[in-house]
DNA sequence: ATGAAAGCGCTAACAG
DNA sequence: CTGTTAGCGCTTTCAT
């Protein structure tokens, strides 16, 4: 691979020129550029991004570290982060960490070791005091689930608020009896705040406390199709769900659907993050939306703002949301 | 933040043993080895990557480079991927080219630019010219989908064959006005493959051709349900659809159900890929799967002989595939 | 076992 | 407008 010494040789000029050619073309005479351009063209020449950084200090790179790339809205969070990236001359490159916070930390090493300029949570592995000493030092900002203990700045919705919407419209429909259906593998800001709302909806309209409180579990359909089973057997009189999640309730579904229960005449279920087999599904599920590409664009407005060092005046962005009324609670 | 040098100082070394307390402890007598560790503790010291990566011209991070990070089973491949790097001490990241070429090559240029030592491809937008100079000179490993005019190494699975059990399957079942219905943004192998396994056993049971040719279009469910809806307009005699993935086959499926039409009694219908809600779609999907962890698996371990310089015996690695019957063909 | 020194490829003063 | 030079942080000979 060609360096840029060799351009310099071979253009008769020195290496500093070749720089300027690259980085601040009119710094250069028009004839001098265009003899560096050949030999550059010539020699397949492709700057070392390695030098660069390390003289510059930063690699206009942004890293994403997200639980799972399938979860079916991160990627248009990531469209959003590279919209507002690509503008400024960032590239932005994904990791998982699949909830292990020791994985985790290695990637968020990349910023410690210079390899990155910044890095975005779409995860939440992380104690408020790894996250506060880690934003003292680095650009980090938090997506969607955040560390309510931490000052680390975060963009997400109001779960809370949200969830009270769900409530509020099961019990307008008249339904009395509902049951909350949460699978997160750890313990995570958006299903407290959502059964938060559960409880307090309840409360407000003194209706039973069916779920008394969340469970650490593993995400998936299968596994919201068994527990509803159960849920059906130890509360017979139970007329709506709220699941944490699209998936959740599509299992949620399929269980009432199995045992006889129409949905949403007997039973009514409600999702949350509106993925696209929310509107597929039979039937199709009422949900919360927000807006992943405002997410993902508010993001990397306030990475940007972290990394040019201003000074932040909202740690915590809240960004509206939209409910979706559809056949799982009305036909 | 602290660098070699500051540790070197205090610990009163030279970083030369700075630098072998980090990569051989053994050759450093093990007073020394500690008071280094210990100042290294204390100042918090994190080694630069950027240093070390342009000293031993290695950064060991791989990039996998996608469509978009939304398609379901691109999940199950990196899993593998990952779990081959992470063996042999490399950091897998992700980046998503939305069959942008122009993003693609950008991404690309990391290898160029050293800024990773291989790259995975899981997109396909390069012509064989580009690929062929690409993998004489860095190690590149195609995945899924490949150039067949290039030489660059695939693992894949072989889509003629598989596209054929399914074709075989339909017509086992008495079906024999059978259409194929695809909506890739751009020419794949795959599709190609499909769809010439799709005419030739048409042609090996003389059966009629209802779909003459492929078409460039945008994937996803409603454009087939669009397309599904013209095509029975156009071949009422239609009794089976060949779709090129589980979306498009939700999309087919639910046409012909608002056309009153039974599935799979009146029209049977197939997908690919076994993507999750494949199973729980009604009627669930017949379909092919890949096993993507292995797929993810092979490329990495490709991908570390191409590293370590050791020759491929096959350039073109095929994996096997599985048929699942389920309800959309077979109640 | 340890240190001195060269150099990976680049950018940015500074000088002219 | 261009060249010289220092140095980003690290690893690795080559001495001792």
């Amino acid at each position: 691979m060609a360096t840029m010494e060799q351009v310099a040789k071979i253009a008769n000029v020195s290496v500093a020129t070749v720089s300027r050619v690259l980085n601040n073309p009119n710094s250069v005479s028009p004839d001098t550029r265009q003899r560096v351009q050949d030999v550059i063209k010539k020699l397949n020449y492709e700057p070392n991004l390695l030098g660069r950084s390390l003289r510059k200090t930063e690699t206009n790179l942004i890293l994403v570290l997200l639980h799972a790339i399938d979860n079916p809205f991160f990627s248009k969070i990531i469209r959003g982060i590279e919209n507002i990236a690509h503008i400024y001359n960032y590239d932005v490159i994904v990791a998982n960490n699949y909830g292990d916070r020791q994985l985790g930390e290695h990637y968020v090493d990349f910023l410690r070791s210079r390899l990155v300029d910044g890095v975005i949570l779409l995860s939440s592995e992380f104690t408020a005091e790894e996250l506060d000493r880690l934003t003292a030092n680095y650009p980090v900002v938090q997506t969607i689930e955040y560390n309510p203990d931490s000052n680390a700045p975060a963009i997400t919705i109001d779960y809370y608020q949200a969830s009270c919407e769900l409530m509020e419209h099961l019990i307008s429909l008249g339904k009395h009896n509902i049951a909350f259906l949460n699978a997160n593998d750890r313990p995570i800001i958006s299903t407290d705040e959502k059964f938060r709302a559960y409880i307090d909806t309840l409360n407000k309209y003194q209706l039973p406390i069916i779920t008394k409180s969340t469970e650490i579990a593993t995400f998936g359909y299968f596994t919201a199709k068994d527990k509803t089973n159960e849920l059906l057997k130890n509360h017979p009189t139970i007329d709506a769900i709220f699941a944490c999640s699209d998936m959740l309730a599509c299992g949620a579904i399929d269980a009432c659907l199995a045992n006889q229960l129409k949905v949403p005449e007997d039973v009514a279920v409600v999702g949350f993050d509106n993925i696209a087999y929310s509107e597929i599904f039979k039937p199709s599920i009422t949900t919360i939306s927000h807006n992943s590409f405002n997410l993902g664009l508010k993001s990397m407005e306030v990475m940007l703002q972290l990394i040019n060092g201003e000074k932040l005046t909202n740690h915590h962005l809240i960004l509206p949301h939209k409910l979706y009324i559809r056949q799982s609670t009305k036909q």
